[in-house]
DNA sequence: TTTCAAATGCAACTTAGTTGCATTTTCATT
DNA sequence: AATGAAAATGCAACTAAGTTGCATTTGAAA
């Protein structure tokens, strides 16, 4: 059940159960693809404000709930944790749409970097064509 | 020899060879990671206006003298020719300093994306440390 | 049911980048 | 060298994304 997941989400990490987060959460839960700013406020109604939504995904994305994605000068967001924490998943950027989509990441792969140079994390981002498109 | 090999970047293109133009093409000759506009105003002077800085980042973008890298809501820029056109390389961004670095992408990758997707470049982004930091 | 930190809503601000337009410059032609 | 047109520049004003300060409200622990 739905409702119970995101309340557990919420209490596990301090965070209060508001009426915004628990839109923001419904909303992340069922989305196919990242978010931007403008595409969750047109989903939740143009009467949220725009701090209040942005420092949410803030503190979300703090606390492990969603990550952040940067396309071209607009962050995307999407449910789960970035590529920071152990989660290994790739980004597909369609060309035509411009939409995000997380897709899971198979294959290994090994980058020489320079001399002095440590590897911590190797993030991918697919540009191709989506299916929609 | 350097101001020859600006010259020819630029005729070759039909651009017109201006003052910004060269010492921009020079400042990017020698630089050894990925430029912020405003790394390049600092290091060209203050006095350089905003609009051409930006028009020219763009025009030399679409000529393929440069290529864009974004980088959490900043566009950084370096020599070269972006990975959409069969050159091949990564980009190394250093989690202390937040320095991007283009680095050579060696070794073989496959990614599963789903049925109708159709991949057409993979970009790699390594995090980790640089060796000044 | 009180209490208080956390969250919200609003307005004002910042930062990155863009656009319109008048002036200047490059470069090819004479 | 002089000319002329297209390209490039400089300036100001604008947009879009995101942030900050602060007074008010709300969730949940006591």
């Amino acid at each position: 059940m739905k409702h119970a997941m995101i309340d557990d989400l919420l209490q596990k990490r301090g965070l209060k159960r508001t009426k915004l987060r628990i839109a923001l959460l419904n909303h992340f839960l069922s989305a196919k693809h990242a978010l931007s700013y403008l595409e969750i406020k047109g989903a939740l109604g143009e009467n949220v404000d725009k701090s209040t939504l942005y420092r949410n995904l803030t503190t979300f994305e703090e606390a492990g709930i969603i990550h952040r994605i940067d396309h071209s000068g607009v962050a995307k967001y999407a449910f789960g944790k970035g590529q920071n924490d152990g989660h290994h998943h790739a980004h597909f950027v369609c060309d035509q749409c411009e939409t995000v989509y997380c897709v899971e990441k198979t294959g290994a792969t090994t980058i020489n970097v320079p001399k002095g140079f440590k590897t911590k994390v190797v993030q991918m981002i697919i540009r191709g064509t989506c299916s929609y498109c």
